[in-house]
DNA sequence: AATAAAGCCGAGTAATCTTATCGGGATTTA
DNA sequence: TAAATCCCGATAAGATTACTCGGCTTTATT
């Protein structure tokens, strides 16, 4: 037993390295090399992570020599959430809650814990969805 | 790519198994084969999911035939939070933030992400830690 | 006393997921 | 052309999950 809901390494890069990109947005693009150095995370491991969060439309590469990553919109309009869901795929404690989930268990409506997993899910959005990577910039001075 | 931040079977069904002994707190002991019967969970996992629950002090067990467990507390003084530390471990999105951690991580004070993972866990810990067994019970009628 | 119902418990395991690593290809600048 | 950079599929070690197996102990009933 190690410690559960926890977010991947993946996703703790992922983060780490937009925030990189946060700091620098005004500087051109920046190569993952770069990212990879600053934050000690394996380069390779890091290409795999970009590629999502290219996908997502919340980066623009720069390809050939001077190229790198620059953010797809300032950092005020990037939220922690949108890095997480590109990354870990829908927020949700459990499947049948998931967000955009259509389908109904099989446990039909007579679920009880349901709304358990639905209030968590709501407020892990919802406070992930609150922090723009501008916010997490500002962070540095105040909260514990 | 799955999905993420998610409690693992071992909590689902260990918050289920202790509604069941919500819903029949005041008729006895029920056995963990009737529990794994009415909630199509395996018993043999389940026996494995009451050992933590019983060293945490949430249930207590009777032994020999006619036995079973019991809640520890009436529903309404255990909640939700108790039961997925029991089965899961601190609630922590990254390991850095988990709860009761003393020691600080090699990234030290400069670490501009940690705001936003100890902003997540104590929302967590506040939803679960807000519902109790009877609140489960009653949650039916009501939310979404 | 014998039997059956139940909990107690440690070891083992197949499948899956995570966390990378590797190797090469494509694109652009100097 | 050479160097810097992104693009991307394959693969592999290790960890984790979700169980299973087998045997023991305790207690109520007969």
């Amino acid at each position: 037993m190690v410690l559960l809901m926890k977010v991947s390494a993946k996703g703790e890069y992922g983060v780490r390295a937009m925030v990189i990109l946060a700091l620098d947005f005004s500087t051109g693009p920046v190569p993952l090399r770069e990212i990879a150095q600053r934050e000690c995370i394996s380069y390779q491991f890091l290409e795999q992570i970009f590629l999502p969060l290219r996908r997502a439309g919340l980066i623009e590469s720069v390809r050939g020599a001077k190229g790198g990553y620059v953010l797809a919109r300032p950092p005020g309009e990037i939220k922690v959430g949108d890095i997480i869901r590109a990354l870990e795929g829908p927020i949700a404690p459990v499947e049948c809650v998931a967000e955009g989930k259509t389908g109904s268990c099989s446990r039909g409506d007579t679920c009880l814990t349901r709304g358990i997993w639905q209030r968590l899910r709501d407020s892990m959005s919802e406070v992930l969805d609150d922090i723009t990577l501008a916010d997490v910039i500002c962070m540095s001075a105040d909260s514990t």
